[in-house]
DNA sequence: CAATCAGTCTAATGATCGTTAGAATGTTTG
DNA sequence: CAAACATTCTAACGATCATTAGACTGATTG
């Protein structure tokens, strides 16, 4: 075997990775994943798409080896196979806008909503919420949640909140997060908020931008 | 527009930069040009293909922002367009080696290849280079030497290794290094020494390894 | 300014991909 | 063990992609 035919050969497996996640409805798959592990239907409703379909990229995304599966009762539920497939999302999509006009003017024109939290470091954020200046909270469904968390957040997931504003402060600031710079439910915690009379911002970090920053996390197993 | 558009939106833009990363030979139209700038008539002859197909796939790159092009007399040169797109090179060849079982196969083969340096972390390997207790060349195209190089080697490209030997010495162990792990050109230029009586070894890492590794580089103009 | 040269654009080929519907598999539940 | 259910596999459609050859563009050179 010649080094031409070699060296085409381990290209072409790089490349698989790269088809993996050439394609929206995958990259969001695999975000969905980085939060904690789901089934296909989990999935398939999260994406609004036929549950055919879904299963059909999981298969891609199972063949590039990016996720695992396992049977649970009479559900298949699907888990990334490592937290650098979780960092490769957070490297594409940060080489997305660093060189995308297109893909900044959309996020700067979400930035520009209601209370985004641009200017704060992770650490100082950090600082805030554990000497309780600041209320974080995670706004995503109460299992993902358990699967790991920023330190000092509590659960609100975005079904809830109406119900539950109760229990926040209008004293001071609260800051809610949820998946990532792409997801909307912070954004929507935020609006019924300020819609309240609360102070509340949001925060683009997600689990995956929180850890890929050498950030620790926390998780329901150590509460 | 409804936030599943705005989403789909968002996707769709990152999706961009992976179908550009999602063949062969885009990738290593990408690795070359993180050793330096080259001209369209270099690129084809490097991947030894059409001048007419490297240009479309350059034109892929061009359109996922993470090439540019400027003119130079009547040549075409390219440029990556940030070193984000180097390190997400790295990243993406790094899932695919820890993930795929038959990249892995193959990259166990190519390190049981003589000589191949594994252990050795890149601070130490600094540490002896710079006592001289190594001597480091970069077998790469002398072009490639002058954008970027690792501290203190010296420029021996293949093409002209034959006919330098002389000015290598044979007491002191001898590492070759070329492009990163995928490249041959290090390989063939430690069989060629160890076939003289030189103690040679290989090293995988290239230029955008030992970068994406935080570690420090020169070039031509700080030499 | 005509000839040359590097590179791109256009058109056409077959191969691959995304999507949908229908059949098949394997597990749980009565 | 039969019915219900979650999921995958198979087949088929059109859409997109890789590749090639031929026409075209823009700069350089005589």
């Amino acid at each position: 075997m010649d080094n031409r035919t070699v060296k085409h050969l381990l290209y072409e497996q790089v490349a698989r990775i790269g088809r993996a996640v050439s394609s929206p409805k995958r990259l969001e798959l695999l975000e969905l994943l980085a939060q904690s592990d789901k089934t296909v239907e989990e999935l398939a409703g999260e994406l609004s798409v036929d549950v055919k379909l879904t299963s059909a990229h999981l298969k891609a995304l199972r063949e590039a080896r990016l996720v695992t599966v396992r049977r649970q009762g009479k559900y298949m539920v699907y888990r990334l196979s490592g937290e650098d497939v979780a960092a490769l999302w957070v490297a594409l999509r940060e080489v997305a806008e660093e060189h995308l006009l297109e893909l900044q003017l959309q996020l700067d024109r979400m930035a520009r909503d209601p209370g985004a939290l641009a200017s704060v470091t992770r650490k100082a954020l950090l600082k805030q919420a554990r000497r309780g200046e600041i209320v974080m909270i995670d706004v995503r469904p109460e299992a993902e949640f358990e699967t790991a968390h920023l330190p000092f957040a509590r659960s609100m997931p975005l079904a809830e909140l109406k119900r539950r504003l109760a229990e926040l402060p209008k004293s001071r600031q609260i800051v809610a997060y949820c998946r990532g710079p792409f997801c909307m439910l912070a954004g929507e915690a935020v609006k019924i908020l300020q819609g309240r009379g609360f102070r509340a911002r949001k925060l683009a970090d997600g689990i995956s931008e929180w850890r890929a920053a050498g950030m620790r996390l926390e998780s329901a197993a150590t509460d």
